[in-house]
DNA sequence: TATGTTAGACACAAAACTGTCACACTGAGC
DNA sequence: GCTCAGTGTGACAGTTTTGTGTCTAACATA
């Protein structure tokens, strides 16, 4: 559950520095915005966990940040707003927000509320992802097939993970390579290939849990 | 989404009554208790999809229903409680509560949040079109013809996502072509049919869904 | 510095896909 | 029935996409 990467959209800096220092010293990383637009391109470029929204932001606001999210990711998202009424906390949900804090509010509650959020979407309480004849344990950084241990390399692990994170959905080598590598990778989308090949290598008998989806790119899936 | 079962634990009647009757009016089906005891009884006898949790009550309080449901289940929990001290929030989510709600409450926030929480807990949010013996599940990219999946090739995913998108409508030869294919394509029209033939046949028994309509097109029909 | 490991690139091989065409078939109109 | 325009279909070759072996550079390690 640790180093979970947060994204803050906030345009008032010293909100943001404190609700980023509060979050730092529980253990995550942080990333921050100051307008809504800045918010979309960074989620588009990085593998985000949770984001904590303001709704006043100039360019886009977190309403519009929201929806916009939605279309792309079911990423965990906390609202906060000045405001109290309720037809805006409604509103909020109506979007796809997952909490909804109104100001002030006690950076405890914010911890909290984003510790609770993250166990809930993340995790059966285990940083383990468990397949049959697969196991990836996080933690450990330990991959596991067929009870046998094997060994990766950071690349390969980082990729396998990803594509364990998002079983059966088909990924392209774009987003792959966006999240796998970062935004700021413009290398030959065919490496993805090449590291697919040497996981397969490596998964053995298991590789049947990466599939090719032909004029896509590929898909972590569960079922033999 | 719909028919989910809501078991609601509170001892005071008529607040049980006001919020059983909002959440049917949403279409969920509901259940009682007035104490903890017969709170457990339940969820232990019952397949319960989401509980609200009074704090106050008699024979184990809110606190112990909730620790002990965490126990043996990671069914979504809303705690209902009359007090508004921070260290009771913290400590309902210490405890594995979902949300937290402070009385007195809308009603409408709380079959927002009922909503909410139902959405993010079970449902994959994914992108799927669905018809009598027929999925194609978008995000996966995968198609399934009486619950078997049929492998499709880049074309052949476009055309029948592009013609169940389009359900009852006459769709031309060169409509499909430019929709599918791309308006800068200037091959044969009789591609598509090609391409129809081979649908058709991965389709097998359900390929009654795409109908031709000489002199026009083909249609995809949704009634057999 | 020597050695071993990892990452990325690339070329070629292998596999899969696509468009075209010719011919067969169908059905509507006469 | 016959005609004919429209549609169905099988075959095939060219194209596209993916798999894979290998090379080089970067990097870490001792």
């Amino acid at each position: 559950m640790q180093n979970k990467k947060i994204l803050i959209v906030e345009d008032e800096s010293r909100m943001r520095r404190l609700i980023s220092d509060y979050l730092k010293k529980e253990g995550y990383s942080t990333l921050e915005a100051d307008n809504g637009k800045k918010a979309i391109d960074v989620f588009e470029d990085t593998n985000i966990d949770l984001i904590i929204l303001d709704i006043m932001l100039p360019e886009y606001d977190g309403w519009t940040v929201c929806r916009k999210i939605r279309e792309i990711s079911s990423v965990p998202i906390i609202l906060l707003t000045a405001r109290s009424e309720e037809s805006d906390e409604l509103f909020g949900f109506e979007l796809g927000a997952d909490e909804y804090i109104t100001k002030p509010f006690s950076p405890k509650i914010l911890v909290a509320r984003v510790k609770t959020l993250l166990k809930r979407v993340y995790s059966s309480s285990k940083n383990i992802l468990s397949f049959n004849g697969l196991l990836i344990d996080d933690s450990a950084h330990k991959v596991f097939v067929n009870d046998v241990e094997i060994v990766l390399t950071p690349k390969e692990y980082e990729l396998l993970s990803f594509l364990a994170e998002n079983p059966e959905i088909a990924l392209s080598r774009e987003t792959i390579s966006t999240k796998v590598w970062g935004y700021d990778y413009f290398g030959d989308l065919r490496t993805v290939d090449t590291h697919i090949k040497r996981l397969r290598i490596k998964l053995g008998t298991q590789s049947h849990f990466i599939q090719t989806v032909r004029g896509v790119g590929y898909r972590f899936e569960v079922q033999k």
